[in-house]
DNA sequence: CTTGACTCTCCACTTTGTGGAGACCTTATG
DNA sequence: CATAAGGTCTCCACAAAGTGGAGAGTCAAG
């Protein structure tokens, strides 16, 4: 029997918001045990290393159905280390496509924000730009 | 007097789908006039001008209220450029910021990939990383 | 007149939480 | 023991930017 604690200690010791654990609980991503007499919710060390756990993965830009998969491929350590990889790939090539796009998208608004001399008077390539129906 | 047409082929034109015209028009980003009897919106070309820069914006990741500034300075063309100008540089600074993030997200994802074998073994360093409380 | 295509409003759902209201529980103090 | 302070509970609403569907009304053609 490990050490027990209610949501604010637990909030705490993992570095999330009680709303942001409350949360996690509510959609089952963790499934702290609950006093039945005053319905305080009763978190131990694994529930700790859980919501840790899925703090980073957060900040990783794993989703939360994907934090969830995780969890589970963390529970169950019999798995194989592949399905884990797979996702972190996935992650990857996720991420670089969404950098190859800002990489463009900021190469145009740099175009367009380079032609405009951005003084008081009323012409602006970039609202014509943007006002363009081709490109 | 210009063409007139209901929200199907102002959808069309503009290159948007029927339920965002209509979203737009829900939260007055564009304001179509209405036949009394049937309920109808009213799309003018003008209309159809706004909705395309509208897209453009949107897709160039200015937010529905920048859009909705941006349209005030198209519309009010005494207004100085310098305005737009600023709003666009925000923008460019707000994606560089962003590729930044992600680039450090990469490098942090692609080391912990890179050090699994993903083989079918349950040990699995990805886990093990995104377990530490440290880091 | 009826059928089919189009449009209307209203509601729910998405994602990942955050904020508040009102009620209940626990602990400490007088 | 009573009360006050602080912690926790559930429920509701809101954020952004739409998307999907239900049920009803409209319009044009055959």
């Amino acid at each position: 029997m490990g050490f027990k604690m209610n949501i604010g200690e637990a909030a705490k010791k993992s570095n999330l918001p009680i709303k942001t654990v409350r949360f996690y609980s509510d959609i089952g991503l963790i499934n702290p045990k609950t006093n039945e007499t005053s319905n305080y919710r009763i978190f131990t060390n694994q529930d700790i290393e859980k919501l840790l756990f899925v703090g980073k993965a957060r900040k990783f830009n794993f989703s939360i159905e994907e934090c969830r998969e995780l969890l589970s491929l963390y529970e169950n350590r019999t798995r194989s280390s592949s399905e884990v990889k797979k996702l972190t790939l996935k992650k990857i090539d996720e991420i670089d496509q969404k950098m190859s796009e800002l990489h463009s998208l900021k190469n145009e608004l740099s175009r367009v924000a380079k032609s405009c001399n951005g003084d008081q008077r009323p012409e602006c390539p970039i609202i014509g730009f943007l006002a363009n129906k081709e490109n």
